[in-house]
DNA sequence: CGAATACTTCGATTACCATCGAAGTATGAA
DNA sequence: TTCATACTTCGATGGTAATCGAAGTATTCG
């Protein structure tokens, strides 16, 4: 079989300058309306409109209806893993702008990958708690020790919600920018929602990066410590 | 720092049709010939020269002159890793025609990815030499164990040859078929070459399919039970 | 040295796609 | 019920890029 066109037809539909602005808005994980993907994109509502037709009916994105808006998010984990690789390549390549912006050292330092933790502190987290004992990695696979579940539960993790949801409670995903791996997965997302939810971090209204603040930090890196 | 500029980049390169084959021509690691490549793509010579120059500039492949041939390779793995992980997203989404074409099982079964052994096997060699100890994971690395460098000493692989290489002796990389790790590095493409010279196995011609031979499977299959 | 082969470059042609103004539809608020 | 807002659809326009025939360059072979 003939693998090239199916390259061809996602590729294509990430290859426009445009689209690609909106993919790259989503990898953050938050759904954002037609006009908030408008924006990010740089067009008007009408172009922006066909572009998410051509990015839904393709499969990256899903669109969702609530009253008059449209809300758009990723399709899965895959998609952002892909455009991740696609950074790696543009950074290994020469083509990424590493050297402008503010913000790019913030975003190796940490950021939002679909729906969890990657950069350094998110590296950082998952190889402390493999560590510590609380995750085993076996195989490239990932899984939570018995240590691991009750270290999650006291840091206010509700592993029972966690395993009802269909799918991986952990799961490897490639850090282009630290080229380790990060923890993702149902875990993965719900350690970074408790780090938001206690304010030790934030994201940034802007872009993908996670701000921790100063005493965030410490805490965080106390809970590392562990 | 805006990265869609830098995914559309990346992303439109590999979104035409003739360019996306000559890449997924170029995942089983093989030099070709820009006329091999111009077969491959079903274009012109002077289209596909075009097209590689294109590729070239965009650091997805580089090529190398010898004589009058000009030979073309992918510039590294993390291009086959991307390529790999569109093709995920392709299945995934409904694009990759899984129904056509007698290979697929083949292609499942066994098969190159830029220069290590991926499908069943490439995902069975990987866990295999994990769970005997051969291999050790952790936070999503991997190494060679002190067992596992008398076990690949054993089985013809030069070690030190492969040390003195400027790339990492083992690393993981995800299987969009399998959905699990196999194998990559030089550890991953050494296996993969003296499988070959072994003749338990030989890459198809026309494809990327790896085709063990039916003593060579068991032999395999053996060589893993150790 | 001439012929053959591999590949590159030039230039014309064509098709495709992104763009947005205008108009239309659906939903929510006053 | 009317008006405002969010978004979609239509249709025209312009720009870009893929395509290949023709010609040229570099290398190899007889």
């Amino acid at each position: 079989m003939k693998e090239g066109p199916s390259i061809a037809q996602i590729a294509s539909l990430a290859g426009d300058p445009a689209r690609a602005n909106m993919l790259a808005a989503l990898i953050s994980g938050k759904a954002l309306t037609a006009s908030e993907l408008a924006n990010e994109a740089g067009v008007t509502l009408q172009t922006a409109s066909s572009h998410l037709g051509k990015l839904e009916a393709g499969g990256l994105i899903a669109g969702v209806k609530q009253g008059r808006h449209r809300y758009f998010r990723l399709s899965g984990g895959d998609v952002a893993e892909m455009l991740e690789s696609m950074m790696g390549v543009a950074a290994r390549a020469g083509h990424l702008r590493t050297r402008t912006g503010p913000s790019d050292p913030l975003i190796r330092k940490a950021r939002v990958c679909y729906d969890h933790l990657a950069g350094e502190m998110g590296v950082r987290l998952f190889e402390s708690l493999t560590a510590a004992g609380n995750l085993a990695a076996r195989d490239g696979e990932v899984r939570l020790t018995r240590r691991g579940e009750s270290f999650t539960a006291e840091f206010g993790i509700d592993l029972a919600a966690l395993a009802s949801q269909r799918r991986p409670l952990c799961k490897t995903c490639l850090d282009w920018s630290m080229r380790r791996h990060h923890l993702a997965g149902s875990l993965g997302a719900a350690l970074l929602e408790r780090l938001y939810a206690l304010k030790w971090a934030a994201r940034d209204k802007h872009g993908r990066a996670v701000i921790f603040s100063r005493s965030g930090e410490a805490k965080f890196a106390k809970l590392l410590a562990r």
